[in-house]
DNA sequence: TGCCTGCGAAGTGCATGCACTTTTATAAAT
DNA sequence: ATTTATAAAAGTGCATGCACTTCGCAGGCA
């Protein structure tokens, strides 16, 4: 259902000691549930996901733990655990706080960003101008997680940047498909636009609203495509 | 150095499937980290905690992979975990991080709590006249905690509940001396009137900036202590 | 004396076995 | 035919053993 198998056996000494072969396991885990190559609700057996990864069963009930703690999977007792489901209301929750997170980090931004760095974020903004066509999704996307990463960092909080950072991971699968909807890339950049430049101004109220304007905006478009998506397949 | 030893030898067919060794490890070894049983770096070995609590050290390992998603331990690779150590900046950056979650769920309850909701609020508020002299510490300190229990379920938001719980935690030892500094209370008590007076009116804006400030308050006499202490022992 | 080197203890990380629980498949009874 | 009882299969949760890593310390060398 998901990734093949990598049960490769490399030679066993090279795998012994390796010291990371549950973060290696988190890692792939955590990118396939949030791909959705797992649908919610999926059972993920201790046994299989060793086999798979040509490990004991240790090593993933400990890799289980981190995705637990990641909030992709839920775990019964005595039940094993299971890719988690969230449904709409949660998503919407989520990105609900996303919004006051981001809302946050613009507002600091705005408060105490050094002035090259405003700059530096105008610049990248407008960098984007060349990707806005719809045939350059994919660099928009990538423009995207960076003006979004450079308004965290610019926060200079890193508890709050933390914290959103995680949330952002959680929402990953649900924001990623939002530039499949026609002109939403335009939307965008405009919302964008409101952002620097309150940030540049160094208006905190400004910056915190557009931000979570924002936000919401990409919360909608998600919306209308889990709804599609649960109408296509119930 | 911590509580003593709970290596209870109850008739080992009763502990098996218990079912939450783990949990109770994660709940008392969280408590004891956060109540500063254990000195920032202290070192914890799998084995020791494992003969305390009676287990193998296959459970501890479970329960050290949730105290580090909480952030409470920090693990070094081969090399075991060591009690999280919190700096100062840190600790200043959490602070500034809850204040604006707390900003958030304030702002949320302005906009949406009900009516009785927020005459509740008002009312659990004014209840603490009761306990602001000084003798009556411990009772304002857990209304403290019911209080801004209160207007984090108030947003109605659970992700944003959940992250200002977790953080909430967090940074409980700190917060919880700050009632030993003199007259904070009615400090403390004057700023949740300012929240609750916002709330009721349904202003967003002033209901976040004011429990933004009572957080921020709350910071500075943590941070008075945390300089104290430092000083005191170094 | 100061620096490297190798030995040993302490401790981590993973594999495996086993007891127990849940689930599923099968058989008996109404 | 449906429901209940029962047994086997599947799978979780913990204990234990062992290979490997790290760290401390004594002895060799300059």
């Amino acid at each position: 259902m998901a990734a093949g198998n990598e049960a490769n056996p490399r030679s066993r000494s090279t795998a012994v000691r390796e010291g990371t072969s549950v973060d290696d396991m988190v890692t792939r885990l955590s990118q396939e549930i949030v791909a959705g190559d797992w649908p919610p609700g999926t059972r993920l057996t201790a046994a299989g996901i060793a086999q798979r990864f040509a490990v004991s069963r240790t090593p993933v009930r400990e890799a289980f733990g981190h995705l637990f703690a990641m909030g992709l999977v839920e775990r019964r007792p005595n039940r094993g655990v299971v890719t988690a489901s969230i449904d709409e209301q949660e998503l919407f929750a989520m990105f609900e706080a996303m919004a006051e997170l981001e809302a946050a980090c613009a507002r600091f931004c705005a408060l105490r960003m050094p002035l090259a760095e405003r700059r530096a974020l105008q610049a990248l903004h407008e960098s984007a101008r060349a990707w806005l066509d719809e045939s350059h999704r994919a660099q928009y996307s990538a423009f995207n997680d960076r003006f979004h990463s450079a308004l965290y960092e610019g926060s200079r909080s890193d508890h709050l940047i933390e914290l959103t950072r995680a949330t952002r991971a959680r929402l990953q699968p649900f924001r990623h498909t939002q530039f499949a909807i026609e002109r939403r890339t335009l939307h965008s950049f405009d919302e964008h636009a409101a952002i620097v430049a309150a940030v540049v101004a160094g208006d905190a109220a400004a910056a915190a609203e557009a931000a979570r304007a924002h936000v919401l905006s990409v919360a909608r478009s998600a919306r209308c495509y889990v709804e599609a998506r649960s109408e296509s397949a119930p």
